[in-house]
DNA sequence: TTCTATTTGCGAACCGTTCGCAAAATCATC
DNA sequence: GATGATTTTGCGAACGGTTCGCAAATAGAA
């Protein structure tokens, strides 16, 4: 699907209006409505993961099912994965001292790439 | 003023509705604008934070400045503070690893707290 | 080919949020 | 207090991203 190969090669969060935009752009033309429907689609299948920007808008992420965290470039939005493996302490410490069962978590981090530092 | 003491006493995120419904409920009748409006001073000035929910809402929590995490409760949704201190550990790991400047970041963590778990 | 099931596009509806504007409240000055 | 200027408020319309309903188009099965 088309969709899903826009945003494998992006490399970065879209919202849906921009990958309506880009399938025009290589003429590929389909309604908002279906990417809205596809995009829903790959994130019931796992290949697709979600957030919402500052704007409050969705934006959507080619993922590949397992968990990790992202570094987001200020500069060109291309998002590199991070590892945490510092986690599995934070999950004892939280347990631990605050008496929290750490059920999930999400992280991001903010700044710039080598290629636009 | 009202809304930072509802959002101090609450310690937890809400959306400008539930404010709103809030104030209603002790009879200190304000239009939803004044709400927004409200909100958006108190984050001007730093004394709120907010945060988009999964359903793309606005949530706004009281916040005294500095930076730390935020263990949030699935049960009653209760937020707690959280510090972090392998942070600095990682931001030279991702400089030295993927040549990457760390700005800034977010961490949400999600469970639950001691009373509901 | 024919009938059925699925996918699509369109436009309206939805919902949280913002905006414009006029009414109301507040404040300063006399 | 009365007067006029400034600020805050409420209302309703507008906005923008997203969802929904429905009928037309397409794909699949028999």
């Amino acid at each position: 699907m088309r969709i899903a190969a826009i945003l494998r090669e992006a490399r970065q969060y879209l919202s849906a209006a921009e990958i309506h935009a880009r399938l025009e752009r290589e003429s590929a033309e389909v309604s908002l409505s279906t990417v809205y429907r596809t995009l829903e689609f790959l994130r019931a299948q796992g290949a697709v993961s979600q957030r919402t920007d500052e704007a409050g808008e969705t934006t959507y992420l080619s993922c590949d099912g397992d968990h990790h965290h992202h570094a987001i470039c200020r500069g060109c939005g291309r998002v590199e994965d991070v590892d945490c493996e510092a986690i599995d302490q934070f999950t004892e410490d939280l347990d631990q001292h605050n008496g929290f069962l750490l059920e999930s978590h999400s992280m991001e981090f903010f700044g710039r790439c080598r290629a636009c530092r």
